[in-house]
RNA sequence: GGGUCGUUAGCUCAGUCCGGUAGAGCAGCGGACUUUUAAUCCGUUGGUCGCGGGUCCGAUUCCCGCACGACCCA
């Protein structure tokens, strides 16, 4: 057993005197009325003369935040879901009975206050709590994290988020931010009439992407499963199911490194629009992010580490080609010539092999001289097809693909493409990707006979784009790290002992 | 995978260069105080110095390895 700390062995004394007070450390009858932000939003604007005339009771709870005692009374700051009030406690007011009760309450309880609210000689709004107007609704037996620099190392801010929303407010803001920011978008969708749908997370094929699956097995049905890497050819099925516009919002997982942009688990939304083309979903993310920032900051301009963006429209249109050309300083002539390209990517220090398809060295040497350059939002278009197996060919450039990415700050935000609806031409990608696969590349995409079928029975003309969510949310939340805006980021494991929780030794096929 | 940095009290950090078993602030505990707000004042407790090994009379400090994390690169 491990020693107990000098603190820990405080609270449980303390318990043990509260509980011979017949007191209950965890009663759940207690009725709230009010929030912080409820009371301080409607008196916090009145002076103290008016607020004499409010004869109203007030009832709140939340976690006590900070203590300031003057021996017969006391100052305290409770925080609930929407910010913090401050409280004043009077011995003659409260009773014998409860002011003890709070003499026993530490920093981090969980408590409930009753009272009218009044204005301090300093013009704070505060809770003048009534005679046994006190309450403990939950006892905390650790000390929280200091009150002054909250918690900074990242490791337990990401390991016990718990004490971060407690003690960082504006981690509680990125998250609530979050929540309203996919809450935006999801109105904006259904206004379209877009219809939200979910569709399997664990399929027998990860496909829909270009990315390494997580593996997993299915015992009952004695069957291999992949945690998916993108919706898309579920999606697409529902297209062709005459469903016309949907829309998911929802994890994928993709089996490959971690970074501030990359975690394992990220939310994207895909959506699905029938008889529509890349080029209107240009214009529809050009609507949609417009939509999401005038609401957020009533401004299509916020500032990202320092770099200030303007989202207004129309934002620039760039093809590959013409981006590695006049941004990535490539000659032309060196991109008519494959032998050349390659050479030039190998002296960028991009792997190339022997087996690569031009498109794809084309797209390394994008990835190396041009992405972290588009800083202001810019389409790029034109993808080769050899990269873009799902895409539709461009009706002149038979090489070419009808899709586009988004970039923002340096990032891929968005994916987009016209959807390859003809069933003879998606085979031949697929049997392209087999190809690259056997050539060693396990990010190919496989086979997906079920997908062809599908699209055998017609799928209309259809466009259909990708956004990462958490990227999204990390610029307009001027976050550096994916991990601050994902709840739960993964980090290795670890038992009691700061040891590492046993690996399970993994297959490779 | 490679590089750099970090890991010291519940939290935020000093100290380590130049080896002699550690300090501060906050929190805690005791006391004073009924309009404070990082309350104040007086007193005071609290440490496997991430883990393992090596060198040494002696290691938090030097060396090696490992773990976890952060950032950068691939």
């Amino acid at each position: 057993m491990e020693e107990e700390s000098e603190l820990l062995k405080k609270r449980r004394e303390k318990i043990d005197s509260l509980k011979a007070d017949g007191i209950d450390l965890y009663p759940n009858d207690a009725r709230v009325g009010d929030t912080t932000a409820s009371v301080s939003e409607r008196f916090g604007p009145m002076t103290a003369e008016e607020l004499e005339k409010i004869t109203e009771r007030f009832t709140l709870a939340g976690r006590l935040m900070a203590v300031r005692d003057f021996g017969k009374g006391a100052f305290i700051s409770i925080q609930d879901r929407k910010g913090r009030l401050q409280a004043f406690l009077r011995k003659n007011q409260l009773g014998e009975k409860t002011f003890s009760l709070f003499k026993r309450l530490d920093v981090g309880d969980i408590i409930w206050v009753a009272g009218r609210v009044f204005k301090t000689r300093t013009g704070e709004l505060t809770i003048d709590v009534e005679e046994n107007g006190l309450r403990l609704l939950s006892k905390s037996l650790r000390p929280l994290p200091e009150k002054w620099h909250g918690l900074t190392d990242v490791e337990i801010r990401y390991r016990q988020r718990h004490l971060d929303l407690i003690v960082n407010p504006e981690v509680r803001k990125v998250f609530q931010q979050r929540s309203r920011i996919i809450s935006l978008i999801r109105r904006f969708m259904e206004e379209r009439d877009f219809l939200e749908v979910e569709t399997p997370m664990m399929q027998p094929r990860a496909g829909g992407a270009v990315a390494r699956p997580f593996k997993t097995f299915h015992n009952a049905l004695g069957m291999n499963l992949f945690l998916r890497i993108a919706p898309e050819l579920y999606l697409k099925r529902l297209i062709t199911g005459g469903l016309e516009r949907v829309f998911e919002i929802n994890r994928s997982f993709r089996n490959e490194g971690i970074s501030t942009f990359h975690n394992p688990e990220f939310t994207m939304m895909e959506f699905y629009q029938a008889y529509a083309t890349y080029e209107d979903l240009m214009t529809m993310t050009e609507e949609l992010f417009v939509h999401i920032v005038r609401k957020l900051f009533d401004s299509t301009k916020f500032s990202y580490q320092g770099k200030e963006i303007d989202l207004s429209p129309p934002w620039r249109r760039l093809t590959v080609r013409d981006a590695v050309v006049e941004i990535g300083g490539v000659e032309t002539a060196v991109l008519d010539d494959a032998g050349r390209m390659a050479d030039h990517a190998r002296k960028l220090g991009v792997e190339v092999k022997q087996s690569d398809p031009p498109g794809k060295v084309l797209m390394a040497i994008f990835d190396e001289t041009v992405e972290q350059n588009l800083i202001q939002p810019t389409f790029v278009t034109h993808y080769p097809v050899d990269v873009s197996p799902l895409s539709r060919r461009n009706a002149e450039e038979r090489t070419l693909a009808d899709r586009f990415e988004l970039y923002i700050c340096g990032k891929e935000i968005a994916n987009a493409f016209s959807e390859l609806n003809d069933p003879v031409d998606q085979r031949g990608r697929f049997e392209m990707q087999l190809r690259e696969r056997e050539a060693g590349d396990l990010e190919a995409h496989e086979m997906d006979e079920d997908y062809i079928g599908a699209l055998e029975c017609g799928m209309p003309p259809t466009a259909g784009e990708g956004i990462g969510i958490d990227r999204i949310v990390m610029l307009l939340t001027d976050s550096a790290s994916i991990r601050d805006v994902i709840l739960f980021p993964l980090l290795r494991t670890r038992d009691d002992w700061g040891h590492l929780a046993a690996r399970c030794p993994h297959d490779n096929d």
